[in-house]
DNA sequence: AGATACATGTAAACGGTTACATGATTCA
DNA sequence: TGAATCATGTAACCGTTTACATGTATCT
């Protein structure tokens, strides 16, 4: 299952409460790559806890607990990261199902809809890249890995943006028959 | 839920048997958008008849049934994919969870496992270049819907597979500190 | 004092996968 | 004739989402 995982990894960067995982997956994680409410994450720590992958290292004001790896959790991920996945990875993703059938469009419709898609992603990408231009700044050297998940966004929305505006362009252009 | 409308888009390209609507989330709609096997697709297509959203048009051998949409159905359709998608659209992607998790890794990890991303969305995208080639000579003119989701795909691969090139040496820049 | 954010949990409902089950047709 | 493919279905299970539930600490 790859919330164990997810919640393993984040768990690896730093000890957190349940609730500071919930507000993880809130972020660019569950934008791109997963998502997970409180209700799947708190029971899901304690099975971890149970299997020996995480333990509770403190436990703070309002009853909050805060979360660790052990050594096991830290093994089993980095099996589960290094292993190539086995058959292929599971992919869901709602907004390429649409461009999957934008076919069962009239040819307006699909334009209309493409340019949308156009400019979300561009405004999106330019969000990004303005972070990006800020954090570069304050944080010289190597990047960080989080800068890492945050250029593979950018590229992902300037990918999209521009594929669009080609997929109009292709649509546009009169048969030659 | 998305596989109604995954369903209804793909009899809006041509009526279609359960078994073939079947094999067709075999093929790129499953690696790239949603999965569906059969013991899915049954029952679902035996509730969008009965909310009226396609129809049974024959009956084949070997007890097939090709189905159709209607034009509930079609107007269902069109307004799932012209309306914006309210909150942010579903993402599951196993493969980019891998990629956000890459903090948990020391470096040497981290770097053999994007040299194993790059080189196999490469890969990839190699593949779908040859095919798009192929398809290119035989069917001139505008571009076919099927043509722009191969497209997607294969500009999502270049985009991992630079982003993945450009990760490694970012994790290999010493640090200017 | 009241609103908001912090913090954790359970239970029912839902959607999808895995396992099970059956039978017809085609091909070697 | 036996294997592979075509073709449809049900039932149990599993993970996620939605709705429900409770209480604490901070801020205005």
């Amino acid at each position: 299952m790859s919330l164990t995982h997810a919640l393993l990894g984040l768990l690896a960067t730093r000890p957190q409460s349940g609730y500071e995982l919930t507000k993880a997956f809130e972020g660019d994680l569950g934008r791109y790559a997963w998502q997970a409410g409180h209700t799947s994450i708190y029971p899901e720590l304690a099975k971890l806890a149970e299997r020996g992958l995480v333990e509770v290292t403190a436990e703070g004001a309002r009853g909050s607990k805060t979360y660790d790896v052990t050594d096991a959790g830290r093994a089993e991920l980095r099996d589960w990261l290094m292993s190539p996945p086995s058959r292929q990875a599971k992919v869901r993703n709602e907004q390429v199902l649409r461009m999957f059938l934008l076919s069962a469009l009239d040819r307006d419709d699909a334009v209309t809809l493409l340019r949308r898609i156009a400019a979300s992603t561009a405004e999106q990408a330019d969000v990004l890249r303005a972070i990006r231009e800020e954090a570069g700044d304050v944080v010289p050297g190597p990047a960080g890995f989080g800068q890492l998940a945050a250029e593979y966004g950018l590229r992902q929305y300037e990918t999209v943006s521009s594929w669009a505006l080609w997929a109009i362009e292709q649509l546009q252009t009169p048969a030659r028959t």
